[in-house]
DNA sequence: AAGTGGTCTAGACCACATG
DNA sequence: ATGTGGTCTAGACCACTTG
């Protein structure tokens, strides 16, 4: 149950594991007011300083939100990095000034055949709901959305109704995720793809592919594609901060 | 002279600031050893553990590297993130157990003809030294690289012999920088860059165009194109370390 | 052996939001 | 007004590396 991730060897670094642990196994929900200062001192049998040289570090690091007097407490996972922002695509349409429309063009769920599938799918998926739908800006197709979701890690999938909701949208306010991989390459568009996103067959399409997880497991697959010329992902980097 | 960036309100980001911009500024290079932690209490009149609270956070950052007896260094800024290896391309063919070789195609120097600049290369480059390279994968076309490096910014470069060594390499290595810029698209090759990558005209191509900063000045403008079917970026996000 | 950073304490005062 | 986090102190002991 308890299991020796590995053992801090310094308290606070013992604390910020623990509260982490927290809140990333869903113990402390988005907006849950975290135990006081002064009471996890008190629990730990430390002093003060101790427990907020972790609880600063979880802060900056994203986890936590805190104000004076009134607490601290667990931050929605939403805004990550302006590179992760990629994530929710209402976002990146509504930043660019335009008008943002979803389309739902199938859905079904079942159990998966693992030989038909992509060959970057996890292969623990069993029973998932696999979704496609397109992302419009100002009417125009701006981006096909490829999703796979496994109902063994979000049991609630299952009865969402994605006909007005993106389930990427959806699935980033309801799921803690631990982490997320990216791969970003470029391809032709074939026939299928050329007709949804109203391209020419053969025009370059930028395609990211997306494996995000649990600490339990893998909960979701997505391909995104953009065409190419209309589309460019930006990303920013310094050395700190 | 010192600027006021702006204020910090409390004593250790006030620390943190400074020692940070003697940094990036290069007084203090890669490998050089600051002060004691003992040391600058003194000289800032305060206890060792505020000190020791801004070099902890700038040793996360990974702008220092610090080692008991020895003391703290400044970190060479090679290894920033998994999505700023990017940087490197012998790195990346090399991880891919891959031989690398380079060949430089073009080297010209002069002033910037602003009409005829492509439209995301910094305004403010005058005088400029402009490359194109060839990064190979076991003699295969990998990446071509197309540079403007500002020579007001980097006066060293005018100098320097890149028929054996990359620019992206060298620049990596001798420049500080504050940050970087990136866009990430897909494109059809167009005829000439097809010859170049030994792929047909057409063909989807991933690219990467950089700009690079300086706290004073644009540094660099690259562009960086793969052949879209035989290369992945990969990138991970994790919500926190 | 000596000197560095790593950690921790048991207080303290302040700023800020509202409990 | 009260209680929270933000900051800071003036010590202390320990771990690690080599100066």
């Amino acid at each position: 149950m308890t299991e020796p991730t590995d053992m801090p060897r310094s308290l606070h670094q013992r604390i910020l594991q623990e509260v982490q642990e927290k809140i990333i196994s869903g113990a402390w929900p988005p907006g849950y007011r975290i135990p006081f200062e002064t009471d996890m001192a008190r629990d730990y049998g430390c002093s003060r300083m101790t427990v907020n040289k972790a609880l600063t570090q979880l802060t900056r690091a994203g986890l936590l939100v805190r104000n004076r007097k009134s607490g601290t407490f667990v931050k929605a996972p939403q805004s990550l990095s302006a590179a992760m922002e990629i994530s929710d695509i209402r976002h990146e349409v509504e930043r660019a000034g335009k008008a943002y429309s979803y389309h739902l063009l199938n859905d079904t769920s079942g159990n998966v055949d693992v030989e038909t599938l992509e060959p970057l799918v996890p292969r623990s998926f069993q029973h998932v709901r696999q979704l496609t739908c397109l992302h419009l800006a100002d009417g125009q197709p701006f981006c096909l959305e490829q999703r796979i979701i496994n109902i063994e890690a979000v049991p609630d999938v299952a009865k969402v109704d994605f006909t007005t909701e993106a389930p990427g949208h959806w699935l980033l306010q309801q799921v803690p995720w631990n982490a997320a991989e990216h791969q970003i390459f470029a391809c032709a568009a074939n026939r299928e793809t050329a007709d949804m996103l109203h391209i020419e067959t053969g025009a370059a399409c930028l395609v990211i592919e997306r494996t995000t997880r649990n600490q339990d497991a893998d909960v979701t697959w997505a391909r995104l594609t953009y065409p190419g010329d209309r589309h460019r992902l930006f990303a920013s980097f310094s050395p700190s901060e």
